[in-house]
Formats: structure tokens, sequence, C-alpha cells
DNA sequence: CGTAGGTTTGAATTGGGTCAATACAGGTGG
DNA sequence: CCACCTGTATTGACCCAATTCAAACCTACG
């Protein structure tokens, strides 16, 4: 029997579903699946559930029904960090990422899930998709490898939250955000980020007023541009070199032209590099 | 045929099988395996590996050959964090919990494994490990709820790193212990911790001078009592409720008397005791 | 429009980090 | 058995990045 090849979701055949490019399905190819098994796997699929802005997909403590897939748009999940309550962001889900792992092990939600925006979603029985691990091999291993990258995921976000300064953790969700979107096709340079400054704190273990101060300073040393929640990457290069250097404020500054303006920036440049060594010297051709 | 009931992982039967108290075969007792499924999961066990203290179970980039179980001891697991060499504490295991999970999506290990002191362990092939899955429904299932269990926990962790202070985080970290000690029949109360206040900061994001602030914080506050690596806790009530409260520095507060010369001297006798023994024993049917 | 929610920025505060000094435990070898 | 030595732990003093508090400002949407 032919195998599926795993090709660009967006020239999926479509022949053998009634939702194109449906994102469940795009899912499992890296899975390898025989045509009988990605038809049966397809089979099972309840397409293009669509919820609206501010919409709860589930609420926390409610039973795990289905997994999902987003087929297009973004949501957030949250959980209760102590006994009133305060939430903190978990995850940011956007186009081909799986939603409710968590909540295998319980068999309940432990995260309420939230539209950012507009968005649809493929689904699965879970009680289906257990069956279809099992009759299907490639699927289970697929699934276990999936489950693994979660944990590897959740590792990074550790590191992170462990023992990085505000910029770069800024700097990693910058990157992070724009491989995701790259992967699904989406530029990964320009885009627009869906939550709020305060909902990206809760997320980084920052305040939002922090957020936006690290925005402010990798925008002043010209690594990105920042309006309001438009993002353009200026330097991708860059961004990942301030993840590993020793020391993010100095080279930041290496980077930044100080002020709002060419008359404020001259003058203070100027100054700088009478009074201390050339280190704050400006990039050529300022 | 009848099933095996998931007693208490110290009352099963070894009877089929050569390692007494097998801490794989107890892993998969919730599973609920029928006594053939039990014995062949048994079967695949590579039982009672050894390893010293300092001695690396695997390093970063070795392949995932198999996946291990804690029979007895601590391990800790770490990654490389950034380009030159800063490492990160990733988890600590002990008794009953599951190495390897994290190198099942990419077939090798991201982090390294090392024993914080003489430890044995059970494994598996994990090429047997998938081919059980698929062989044992019951046993894919259980499996797929320790998966999500593992991002679960992790999620956990990432709310401590992600908004809480010094005490709490530690607080957090000494009720996980007792906890998951309290889990394999030991003291829920009074144990020795393995790893030292650095690779205790690494995990918690803290370092190590701060843990041990933190320390010094929550006994003066007699919710616990600490002699360097062995702590006793006094209150696992309080323990818990300051983890809730919003203002912890008031809580400690409140509960801090100043010079108190008894409670250091009861600590000492303590100390002493756990030194004396083996404090890995467990309490219960030893 | 007008308002509420979201963002930016400044100034003051503080929790944790850094640096440094000392104490202690546990292992080693004499 | 003891003396030593190294790695670990505690504690104090000072510093700095992030938080808190506050004031504009913007923009999205009814």
């Amino acid at each position: 029997m032919g195998r599926v090849s795993p090709i660009n979701p967006s020239k999926s055949d479509p022949s053998h579903g009634r939702c194109p490019n449906c994102s469940f399905t795009a899912w499992c190819l890296p899975a390898n699946l025989t045509l009988d098994e990605s038809i049966q796997f397809h089979g099972r699929i309840k397409h293009d559930r669509r919820i609206q802005r501010n919409e709860y997909l589930h609420h926390a403590n409610s039973p795990l029904s289905s997994l999902y897939m987003v087929k297009s748009g973004f949501l957030k999940t949250s959980r209760m960090v102590d006994g009133e309550g305060r939430q903190q962001v978990i995850s940011f889900l956007t186009v081909g990422e799986l939603v409710g792992l968590d909540a295998i092990g319980t068999g309940k939600h432990l995260c309420d899930t939230v539209a950012l925006k507009e968005s649809r979603l493929c689904g699965m029985r879970y009680v289906d998709f257990e069956e279809l691990c099992h009759a299907i091999p490639a699927l289970q291993r697929h699934f276990h490898r999936m489950m693994s990258a979660e944990i590897v995921r959740n590792q990074g976000i550790m590191i992170l939250l462990g023992g990085m300064c505000a910029e770069k953790r800024v700097a990693m969700f910058l990157l992070n955000i724009s491989r995701r979107l790259a992967a699904q096709g989406f530029s990964e340079t320009h885009f627009r980020l869906p939550m709020t400054r305060e909902e990206l704190g809760s997320y980084l273990g920052l305040k939002f007023e922090t957020v936006s101060r690290a925005f402010s300073r990798l925008s002043n040393a010209q690594l990105i541009a920042v309006d309001h929640k438009n993002v353009d990457i200026r330097s991708l290069v860059q961004l990942e070199q301030i993840i590993d250097d020793h020391d993010t404020r100095q080279f930041l500054a290496r980077h930044t032209k100080l002020g709002t303006n060419w008359v404020r920036s001259e003058i203070e440049n100027a100054a700088r590099v009478i009074r201390q060594s050339d280190w704050t010297r400006p990039l050529v051709g300022v």
C-alpha cells in the first residue's frame, strides 16, 4: 500500500475528506500513514469548529472530551495559581498546534482555554483517538513523539523563566513565535501579536510594564520595530545572539542610539564619547 | 482472567519475576493489567541497574535506548542553557519516577542525567516498550496518562518560576518532595535533601545564597527546621498556607519568634538521628 | 465622538543578585 | 585517630533589575 508523503499541508490532497487543508490531518502527516490509515484517521475528525474572540474552548475542571488542532487563529491557556483567582498564562496556541494534552492524565482540563481572536479548530474525540492509536502503530509512535516534544517545549520555558532577564525572555518569545508562524507559511519577521502585554507578561513571568520596557529596549537597539501589537523583526540573527550573550545590557547598548530624534541623539552621544570610552558609539551612519 | 489489583507496590507479589518490588512493574500497576499482560511486561524489564553518586545515567545527545524507573536513590537531570556551558537543573528524580520521556520526541536525550547518590533503576528498551504499548491497550492508556501528568508537573514548575517569591518556591519544593517521598512510604516530614543549595537554586530559578536565606526564614518562622541537608517539616499546613498567602513576608513575620534557643537544640538532635539512620529506608513494610 | 482598555514612560522602592567573610561537614591521608 | 583540606552553607553589606505607583497617551469599538 502506497504511503502518503509528508508534503506541505497546503498541497495535501483533500480527496478523501471534506475539510481542505484540515489541520488535524496535516498534523499526522509526519507519522507517514498509509493511505488507508490516513482515511481512517480523517474519518474520525470533527472538522471546522469555530470560536469567537474571548470565547472559551473549555474551562478548567471540565472533562476532556476531544483533542483539538488549531486550524486558524490564536488561543491562550491559563491556570489558577493560588487559592484566590490569580491566573497565569501557560501557553499560546496557534495554527498547527494541539490542545488538550494536559487533560489526558486526569481526564479533566486543568487549564482554561480561550480564543485571543476568532479561531477555527478541528477536533477528535479522545476515545476515538486512543482507539486509532492502537489500530495504527505509526500514529501511536507519532503521538508519543508529540507528547515528548511538548515536554521538551515546556522545559524550554522553564529555562527561560528560571534564569533569563526580561529582554532575553521577550527575545526568545519573539523568535519562538517567528518560527511557529514561519512553519505555517506566514512571515517570520512581521506579525501582529494577538495578546496584551499583560498576558504576555503573565506567560513570561514579568509585569506588563516590564514587557513594554523590554520591547522598547529591543526596539532602541534596532533589533525589532514595535508599534503596539505589530512587531517587525529587523534582525533575527541579533535576536538570537542576544540570548547567548552574557551581558545583555552591554549588547543592547552597543546597538542603541539614544533618544527619539536626531538632535538629542547626537548631543547625548557626543557628550558620552567625550566622557567615556567609545563603547556607546552608535552604528556607522548615525 | 483475573486482574492485578492496584495495591501498594510494597505489597506486590513478586512471584512472576526475579526483581522483588520491581519499580517498573509497580509503575504499571495503575494500568490494571491482566496477569498475562503483567507477566509479559515484567519479562521485558532489565532489572536492577546500579549507578554510583556522580555517575551519569546518560549524557545529552546520547541516543534514547531505554526508559528507566528509579528503584532507589536520587538523580537530577540538567540541560545546557546557552552557547557556553551554563547548565540548569530541570528535574530531580526519586523512587517510582520515570526517566527519559523528553528523549522520545527526537530519539536523543536533551538532558544530562546524573545520580545525586547511589541509585538503582529498572529499565526497558524503548522499542520493547512501544511494542508492549501496542500489544497491551491498557498499558498504552496508562502511558499516555503518565506523559500527560509529566506535562502537568512541568506546568506547575512554570507557575512556580513565573510568579513566586523565593520563600514560596522553597516551600513548594519541600511540599513536593514531601508528597513524593510519602507516596513511596517514607516520612513526609523528615528527610535529607540529596542536592546542594546550588543545584536546588538552579532548579528553582534562584541563586544558592537566596535558597539558603529562604530556608533560614522558613526556619525562623518555625515552619521547618533545617540543619544543612536535613529538613524537618514542622507544619505541613502552614507550609501550604504560605503558598496561597498574598503577603509572604508578613505571614513569616507573624510566626517568627526571635532568639529561641530551644528550637535549635531540638533541630540538632533530630539531625543527629537522621544521620545515624538510613533515611532512605521506608517507614512501612520494610 | 467618548469612553474603557491597553500601552508607554518616569520615579521610587525592593527582592534577589553579587561580592565577601566565615563556619562547617565529610572525606583523605598521615 | 586526628589534622587537614575542599566543597558546601550561612550570613552580612551593597547593588541593580524588576516591580510598584503614577501619569499620560493611544486606539479600538460601541
